[in-house]
DNA sequence: CAGGTTTGAGCGGGAGGAACACAAACTCCG
DNA sequence: CGGAGTTTGTGTTCCTCCCGCTCAAACCTG
């Protein structure tokens, strides 16, 4: 059965939308810009740019600031930007060991954002839910109000069925089949909708809109923790699957005869997680990040046996990368978690091994570079597909909070 | 740098053009039907699909013929459907030992087909390219006029960058470096665009279309014969990557330590491909589809040889299928070329290894299926692409052949 | 300060689909 | 067999929305 694909007719009010969206999607993924950057941007006319970012301001979406001065001949043209409180998202991040919340409006703007350590461990997912709830009192700009709220976003390190945010299984967590979507949303009691996601698919939108790659639309972010996952972005648009469960690349089959977790053996997972960069120092292998961190900072110390489980996970990691490229053919690896230190040590021989494991085309047109957003990507991304809904259609979300009327003609 | 994306503003010469596009890649793709059907299938009014099919109709690109009486009450809707030979599109496939060209018109109507067998080995790319087009007057149809063939597409079994038709290599072939695409457009001497793709992407298109993955919009089609090829659907759209290069799965990272063609070690072609599963029936790996043919013979016939050889292939090639389902999460994997046959006589184990290597949550909503289309799926891929710019704007088309004039209000 | 350039403002026009009313063609049922 | 009900084609009018054009404003250059 075919998914329910956006209708094929287009029809005038269509139109409208779309073009709405195109300028409000502009704005914020390039940021403030002037309304004949728009005109370039949108291939709409100036008188189109001027009715429509005439409603957007109206509406209280958008602003339009006095012209810079830009040295050039001509009239100046007024800079348009978003209003960042005018519909904010919320969004949450259920790290390893940290739980975070964030309120993120138009453009990306973090309004507010807060972080606490959780202790390791399998906490009830109730008490996560109360935790990730209290975290908002302690927003900077004080709880949001439920009115304001346009939509919740969730990053979760876990396998999440993107149609209503059931957790299918988070390890980290102890997590089975978990609804956290429902439960999330009936704790807030908030009527907007609230997306889950798994963190490493918010990464690398994150990283796509806001980090290391930006403008680049063929892109494979993989994260190291504990586990290994990854999000990949396709043509500018992020790889989800039928369910929502695509990019769980750490269990693909490798070489080796460790049991992975996942119930199988020869995961990638168990040559280059966390884990395995921790047995090969001679640490236990649920050590964390400490355990990582001491590793790595024993390598910078010249530590031989350091050195070398870093330089063995580093060429797991390379053959891997190899197969990913082959696979996707994208512009850009972005190394994410500790790959991205891995990176700092380990590029040489990464490199010489996703050489000898991929083809030469796509090799020739890759680059491997380390995230760029840190621990932050993931909440950031929660953000960004939260506000999606803002972005395709920002004039029915304004009708739909209450305040403001629907953009038609007023 | 962000690839020429469609624009973004929408005007409303755009809306026509989207709207007519619907229509005919409605037609294109599910076939006739009637005017209410049209209606139901996009969105749009009776009014508005009147004026379009009129349109359509007037300029010799669809017919409307008698309705069919369907039983129930109301006015019976006349059926639509589009005419084959107006735009048609010459295909041409260039298999391990065969050519092939076809004339294929819209709604994937095989006007015309030929087939001849080529001796394996490694022609030069002048020869190839002379067969071919030499094919054409072989046609049943006779050969086709250059005026009247809208595009032409090529499908080749080697590493294709997707602009230009550049052949960066072809193992089958012997071939490297060879600007395919600009030499056949030469040598045809017609001014119209030659586009040139990897056989297994476009064997995916046309299982998707026209075969075992109609309906279907996330695909992994994995086509086994000397090397290992694959094709992908994300979401209704063909996993191109960055440059066309995506799907090279054949050498994704694997166990074993047989060195591959690609320079490699240990590649999951290695495994998998027709040269493992000879050799563990203890043939020659480079004896063929001949070969092939008599393993799978001698396996009916009981051979114990031939059996265990299946049946080692089929594990490794499920081994692979899970970390493509782990990959992908899509909602089928279509095999072809060899492993259609090795479904066939070694379902279980590939499933078997497939759960074990798979991630529960996308396992159980993916189907394993044997391709619907055989031999010919890449070249009716091929007719596809060349289609693809009519079915995107079917009135511009129309002008650029010259016998019909734009198809605004003449 | 005059000329050139770029852009905003406002108005008219055109394109294209929606909505509506009516007619046509079919089924159903008594 | 014929009228009621239903669905769909036909044609007209209307509405939405963007484009194009003209004029004015605001900047740079010399």
């Amino acid at each position: 059965m075919r998914s329910t694909r956006q209708e094929l007719g287009q029809r005038s009010e269509t139109v409208r939308r779309a073009n709405l969206s195109a300028i409000v999607r502009t704005l914020h993924e390039s940021g403030p810009q002037s309304r004949s950057d728009l005109v370039a941007h949108t291939g709409l006319t100036r008188s189109a740019i001027r009715v429509l970012v005439g409603e957007l301001t109206a509406a209280g979406l958008a602003s339009e600031d006095r012209a810079v001065r830009r040295g050039r001949p001509g009239r100046p043209s007024p800079e348009v930007s978003l209003v960042p409180d005018a519909l904010p998202a919320v969004a949450f991040s259920i790290g390893v060991d940290s739980l975070s919340a964030a309120v993120i409006g138009l453009g990306g703007i973090v309004l507010g954002v807060v972080r606490i350590d959780r202790p390791r461990g399998h906490d009830g997912v109730n008490a996560i839910v109360d935790d990730l709830v209290g975290l908002l009192d302690r927003l900077p700009g004080g709880r949001p109000q439920s009115g304001s709220v346009v939509a919740v976003g969730v990053a979760v390190a876990g396998v999440v069925r993107s149609r209503d945010g059931l957790v299918e299984v988070a390890p980290n967590l102890g997590w089975s089949n978990v609804p956290f979507g429902a439960l999330l949303a009936d704790r807030l009691g908030w009527r907007v909708a609230v997306v889950v996601r798994n963190e490493a698919d918010l990464g690398v939108l994150a990283e796509h809109r806001r980090g290391a790659a930006i403008g680049v639309d063929d892109v494979v972010y993989v994260h190291g923790e504990a586990g290994v996952g990854s999000g990949i972005i396709v043509d500018g648009r992020p790889l989800a699957g039928a369910a929502g469960y695509a990019g769980e690349i750490g269990h693909l089959p490798f070489v080796g005869q460790v049991r992975c977790r996942c119930g199988s053996v020869g995961c990638w997972e168990t040559e280059v997680g966390g884990g395995a960069l921790l047995a090969r120092a001679g640490l236990p292998r649920d050590a964390g990040s400490e355990g990582l961190e001491r590793v790595f900072a024993a390598a910078e110390a010249g530590d031989p046996a350091a050195l070398q489980a870093i330089e063995a996970t580093g060429r797991a990691l390379g053959v891997g990368l190899g197969g990913l490229v082959n696979t996707f053919n994208p512009r850009m690896v972005v190394l994410g978690g500790f790959f991205g230190r891995l990176h700092q040590q380990a590029r040489q021989v990464i490199w010489e091994e996703l050489e000898r494991h991929s083809l030469p085309a796509p090799r020739a047109m890759v680059r491997v570079v380390p995230a760029a957003l840190g621990v932050d990507a993931p909440l950031l991304g929660a953000a960004e597909v939260a506000l999606e809904p803002v972005l395709a259609d920002p004039a029915t979300r304004l009708g739909s909070r209450g305040s403001l009327v629907q953009l038609a003609s007023a």
